[in-house]
DNA sequence: CTGAAAGCGCTTACAG
DNA sequence: CTGAAAGCGCTTACAG
């Protein structure tokens, strides 16, 4: 128990709105006092209370926008989950959030509707970043402003933001590679790699971390190629179906991104299904479906949830008391089997939903 | 923004106090004008402000009681820091824990120092409880003194307790054979189990979900014996040499518990390191090691660290504001490779300890 | 049975 | 530059 306000300033001699001052950094006070009231603040560890300053908070009100490329992405679903909770957990303190959503990546499109946010007045913004100069621009000019920002699910290069949540797309490479090589059991495995665009970072990461790892322990894993679907289902399909012409002896497909439904179709309908190991990433119901029919060996979710969910608690922390979050917050890589889709009871809240 | 209790004493032309005792229950209001008063509170939805009951709470100071096995057991560590940071998080509102650990399992120990938690005043209780009749009795003497109780790690059959966080101990043996299907690759894989006690029903859950999942989906593989080491790593080390020298063509070990040390420098003693498969549970420093090693194929962790936040966080709420958490929350069984190891930044919270 | 007051720890106008 | 008061939403003695 840590003393409180009205202590520190019973020990100084002063008011409570002094105290107030003094260690908020606030305007108009007499700096002797100020150091003095923080020399004792230090002595005793004097940190605010959280109890305090949420009630208090009530009469400020706090607004965070989010802007993300939701629409049509069934990858949000999850995200949406945890976004809801955290602000359910948090109005009573306050909070509310304004969300805006886009179908895929335009930087325009996304320019427009953070304006859009910092209009209606939010305290803080929450956003997928695209990695494009003029998304820094307006990183630099929020600062300026003193609105704090927070990424998630992608990060960006340059530009300032308080911290990142999500994926670390080498370390989910890695991981997927790993996986792979188990499945070789140290024999050749002839392996195609799908990937979503190699205009993407994070889709790069995936396919760098995978070579990283093959290269270092698996070595008899061979890649016969790497072919772009642009995330989509229909193009999936379509070059899934030649490579397996192409290489009948195709043992392996490692999906990096989107179109992993497309990309399944297609294996099936060539009468490659259960016959050749496929890993993707994330949890969809139609990945879902494929997992539990055994079409997919496994695939790696990031979880989606806590990309929803931590951003806003960890903004609404700092904005409370000023807790700085470590720079990035990276998720798990959980490879799920099909196994885990028997799971028949109900789960905690950081767990894929089912359906 | 839900209404306050002020404004529903307002609409009710009644003071706030009279509105409290409507509102929880509490002894001497009239029948009617409780009634009156609840009617408002459904028709506006009210529902209570955490900020204010917290800054409430501070009052009156709220302590649970820990008890536990955890000394000399590592995989409690992540556990412990589970409990200090919701306990860091919540010491605000006013809650504090004291914690009583035993080492191993035993049935007077365990009733001791519960007896002595409740004589030092606790207003609730989180355990790992032992399946035994005389701590279900004592779980009936509990609810009547209206003490709220959280199980975790294990849950105990019969005996009344709020919730359970932990894994589920079929479903993790499911998964741990879904993986070792996979290594198998539809082959005869001879495989090995090496359990804890065979009166642990955790043990056994995990022997019977793995045989469930074999018979269905993986016939091929061959379970050629079901030994016990007592969670002893010299023990383990003693069946696992004697087994390699009985069935030297032994491809696969499964370890459902303890003694997974022992077990693996008898396979590296036996020349075997990386030619069998070793699929273990949890992530002590030294699975660490051997999952980095390559001696360790996988191993499937419980989430240890929500093991200890969760049952806090929920047992606060529920407290707090009556808010009742589900009967089984499950942790995830998650998969660890060796790649996963090969992380190099910082992580959320709920993510295993590096070490 | 009901109300008015005080308090939990903080912040925010408003006086002086 | 500093203090006294009011308020955020709730609960808890204390009067009546």
């Amino acid at each position: 128990m840590s003393v409180s306000i009205r202590e520190i300033a019973k020990m100084a001699g002063v008011s409570r709105g002094t105290v107030d001052r003094a260690l908020n950094d606030r305007p108009g006070i007499n700096p002797d006092l100020k150091a003095r009231i923080l020399k004792i603040a230090r002595d005793v560890d004097y940190r605010s209370n959280r109890a305090g300053l949420m009630l208090g908070l009530r009469k400020k009100l706090l607004c965070f926008g989010i802007q993300m490329p939701s629409e049509g992405n069934d990858f949000f679903i999850d995200v949406r989950r945890g976004i809801r909770e955290a602000v359910h957990e948090l109005a009573d303190f306050g909070l509310s959030v304004k969300i805006l959503t886009m179908k895929g990546f335009s930087v325009e499109k996304q320019l427009d509707q953070i304006r859009q946010l910092l209009d209606e007045g939010i305290q803080g913004l929450i956003f997928v970043p695209i990695d494009h100069p003029k998304i820094t621009a307006l990183l630099d000019e929020l600062q300026e402003k003193q609105i704090p920002v927070m990424t998630f699910n992608n990060d960006i290069e340059h530009g300032c933001r308080l911290s990142y949540v999500g994926n670390d797309y080498i370390a989910s490479g890695q991981t997927a590679a790993g996986l792979i090589g188990l499945l070789s059991d140290g024999k050749p495995l002839k392996t195609l790699i799908m990937t979503g665009s190699v205009q993407v970072l994070g889709h790069n990461q995936r396919i760098s971390g995978f070579h990283q790892v093959i290269k270092k322990y698996y070595p008899s894993v061979e890649i016969v190629d790497v072919l772009e679907c642009q995330d989509d289902d229909q193009t999936a399909g379509e070059k899934v179906s030649e490579a397996l012409e192409r290489w009948p002896h195709l043992q392996a497909i490692y999906l990096t991104a989107g179109g992993v439904a497309g990309a399944c179709e297609a294996i099936r309908r060539k009468g490659y299904a259960g016959k050749i190991k496929v890993v993707s990433f994330d949890l969809t119901a139609r990945t879902q479906a494929f997992l539990k029919e055994g079409l997919i060996t496994a695939t790696i979710e990031q979880e989606p949830y806590q990309q929803g969910y931590r951003p806003v608690k960890l903004l609404f922390d700092y904005l409370l008391d000023g807790t700085k979050p470590p720079q990035r917050c990276l998720t798990h890589n959980r490879i799920l089997i099909r196994e885990h889709m028997l799971i028949s009871d109900t789960i905690g809240t950081d767990v894929p939903s089912k359906e």
